[in-house]
DNA sequence: CTGAAAGCGCTTACAG
DNA sequence: CTGAAAGCGCTTACAG
């Protein structure tokens, strides 16, 4: 039942062709002949069809993102702030977000053939990138224009969003050299990680000019959940010698770890420490408050949407790479309050 | 460039018909015929242009949610498991899942009408319904589908999910009494959502009930945010008689309070109980582990859409109500380990 | 400045 | 069992 074209245009005796004009703005049209068009159009309330308008222009206003199967849920609060940051600024200049969460491996191929295929998106925001990462050549292949969180090893070009955290890293473990902690452990994530393969790199780096040793057996992966790095920390403090702070890959991962050296009956901060990456909104809010290497993800997502729409647009480099440096937020889970 | 109906059709040397036919399985087509198709379409990489497809059926394929202006952010970990559940179910049944976060109250009456006017969702599913709610109003008048968790006041039909609370919370009161605290307090949100009106209610029977007051100056609104319930909680704390259990509308809620009270240095689960609502998986994680009523809210979301898909299939009663009773999670923030 | 017409890629009565 | 044709609601050369 919702109007169209064709009945706004019978009610001013007007043909469908100068009605269409007028809307979209075309200055091939009598200002007087546009105002009364566009006044109408709001009077019968008539939105334009967009299947029917998708259809014709090829395109589908609508920019869509495929949570890779291996996050547990959409539920995790970097997440969150990703989506609702995509969200917002998709919103802000008149598109859609289309969130789908695969389930399998096999399910999250299909849904990006499915996408693609039917042109039901008109690019796609990418996270959680992997070394190699098939979805990077996929989209290349067909040319469908996407924006990525880190960036893959693949030859491909496309903007991106990458984090610099070296630096962050040489002034976090300063300051936890500071506080008194010396005996380090590092819970990552799955080896074909970027995230994983980066942040690890600047651990080493960072404990190499502070001339620290770091326990390999205080090196390992969980799986970018709470639970992950809940039986992660709680296998780490029964070790002969259980480490004095424990980095974690992200703040998910980081407020398992919480939970188990709670359980264990450390006291956080002074016995040991503990640091996040993410800085999501719930680290903030965790007991103690986590120390953590912030990045505004919130943001980020909001400038990879830019970085897709200007590929859309056609006036964008393809190679737009930017640089995020991760703030060190210093909270009560690596200093003591004297 | 994708391929078409029409170059699959021209391989196989039939109509455009037929191959639409054998692809959807209708059964006039010869049982061969159909099994070439369908083969020589996956070969090809044929996927059914959405646009089209939509623009003929009039369907969208489509379900939409958008996040009331009143929600800070999508980033809530209510409305992670929420739409966890939403695209999940959805994707599993061959829809997409449409996001959009309203901003002001005017965008998000905006969205609604975009979206229903042009066609971009088959239905909707909402939630943190009011007592009086233009949206179910809306929906209503226009014979959109939709599903809501909570119900409005309107006299509107349309299937929903109904939280019964009762009893839980006569069993959560009883659970603190029992631990010793006897001062209650209760943080809630704006006066004119439905969980706020349930949710005092069945506080105050369940207060009476038991034979205890409730101090009205411990009674006030936040607005379902942690920061919302870290300003509520700081202030109460420094009343002359501040409470010693604090009730929350929500974990988020809660989450606030519980930073504020380890800021003012007492000791949760003997000192003062704090308790939330909905169970969140965030809600295990916090120190101490938050009380709570759990709903599932991932399986409520699951309900929701199968809701509207029914309503869509026109095998459904338009006054489908389902009860969801809350179940009592007593954790460390309302007791005290001997 | 305005309109008649083609066509986007499908689905679906209708005819044979 | 198969195909020719109409039409979903738009946009956009093209003609005037």
């Amino acid at each position: 039942m919702p109007i169209t074209i064709r009945e706004v245009a019978k009610r001013l005796n007007l043909s469908i062709t100068t009605v269409s004009r007028a809307l979209d703005g075309y200055d091939d049209v009598a200002k007087e002949t546009q105002q009364q068009v566009i006044r109408t159009a709001r009077e019968m309330g008539y939105t334009p069809n967009r299947a029917a308008r998708q259809l014709r222009r090829k395109k589908a206003d609508t920019i869509g993102i495929i949570l890779p199967a291996s996050a547990q849920r959409i539920a995790e609060p970097f997440f969150m702030e990703f989506i609702a940051g995509l969200g917002d600024e998709l919103t802000l200049q008149g598109y859609d977000l289309l969130v789908a969460n695969a389930t399998t491996d096999e399910n999250e191929k299909d849904l990006y053939q499915r996408w693609v295929g039917s042109n039901k998106v008109d690019g796609l925001i990418l996270n959680r990138i992997c070394l190699q990462d098939w979805r990077i050549q996929f989209l290349s292949e067909r040319k469908v224009p996407f924006a990525t969180l880190e960036r893959s090893n693949d030859k491909a070009k496309y903007p991106s969003i990458q984090v610099d955290g070296e630096q962050s890293y040489l002034e976090l473990l300063a300051h936890l050299v500071d506080n008194g902690f010396h005996h380090f452990a590092y819970i990552g994530g799955p080896a074909q990680l970027v995230s994983q393969r980066n942040r690890l790199n600047w651990i080493r780096k960072a404990t190499k000019k502070l001339e620290l040793e770091i326990d390999p057996a205080l090196v390992v992966s969980a799986d970018l959940t709470s639970m992950g790095g809940y039986r992660a920390a709680k296998e780490m403090l029964e070790f002969a010698t259980p480490p004095d702070a424990i980095l974690c890959i992200d703040d998910e991962t980081a407020f398992g770890v919480l939970h188990a050296v709670h359980e264990k009956g450390l006291t956080i901060g002074s016995e040991i420490g503990i640091a996040g990456f993410d800085g999501t909104l719930e680290s903030q809010h965790t007991e103690p408050p986590l120390t953590t290497l912030d990045i505004p993800v919130y943001d980020i997502a909001r400038e990879l949407v830019c970085m897709v729409l200007k590929l859309l647009a056609g006036h964008a480099s393809n190679e737009n790479i930017v640089k995020i440096i991760p703030e060190l937020q210093v909270r009560g889970s690596t200093h003591h309050l004297v």
